[in-house]
DNA sequence: GCCACACTTCGTCAACCATCGAAGTGTCCA
DNA sequence: TGGACACTTCGATGGTTGACGAAGTGTGGC
């Protein structure tokens, strides 16, 4: 009940709902994922924190760098079957097409240049 | 996306996922599910219209009871997803089963004893 | 009409949560 | 060793949620 319980609220938040969207098929850094949310970092981290604990996002750890993805065949079934359920429910989601734009756009800067740049502004 | 975040909330309580539970395959008045759940009749209300809300429950008046029940075809079809993960998820939950146990009790007792004096339905 | 009943809405309270900026942690590089 | 960097944790704040009892709504029976 508590691992379903921790799925659900990790769902119930639109932006962990928008991480988990626009994290399908690649790997991206904690400042990647700030970028394209528009949030401060602290609170990124919280949001990424929540999401690993449901077993929705797995993290790898690289030098001074986390990379979050979806959890491959690995993860527990609840969070697999729950992460295509999201799938199916938002392929044509408005507000998933907009991050895949903003994405696509994080993308092309060198991530020398975003984790520099990126807290500085907005 | 508004529709799935209804949804999520709806799940990140465990009494409403208990709820969910133990109306599979029956139809019970809000006065069943005040006895099995053990919370105040305005608490459970309150519940029920959320998942109405989410279309997770779907309500039949008959007078003056409200008859809960999962949706049946007509559902909207992320909601009946939602129902079977949930249902494949919590097959074999501790709460689960013993609120099973409890709503057999409850089934035991006639309706007028439980609601007070009211008479049977028809 | 009037009352009893089944349920809902309201008002209130405490607990929780999203958010931010500031301070802290751990890693790499010069 | 010191500093820059990527991220996390902390503390404060405003908003949301779950709980209750009281008051309100609507239905049926007299």
């Amino acid at each position: 009940m508590q691992e379903l319980l921790n799925i659900a609220r990790a769902l119930s938040d639109p932006n962990r709902v928008r991480v988990l969207m626009f994290l399908r098929g690649r790997e991206l850094c904690l400042c990647q994922i700030i970028e394209v949310l528009g949030l401060a970092s602290s609170t990124v981290s919280r949001h990424m924190s929540l999401l690993c604990q449901a077993g929705l996002v797995s993290v790898r750890r690289n030098g001074r760098w986390r990379h979050f993805r979806l959890p491959g065949a690995g993860a527990p079934p609840r969070a697999r079957r729950c992460l295509r359920w999201l799938e199916e429910t938002l392929a044509e989601d408005a507000a998933v097409a907009r991050d895949g734009r903003r994405l696509k756009a994080v993308l092309k800067v060198p991530v020398e240049v975003l984790c520099g740049n990126g807290r500085k502004e907005r």
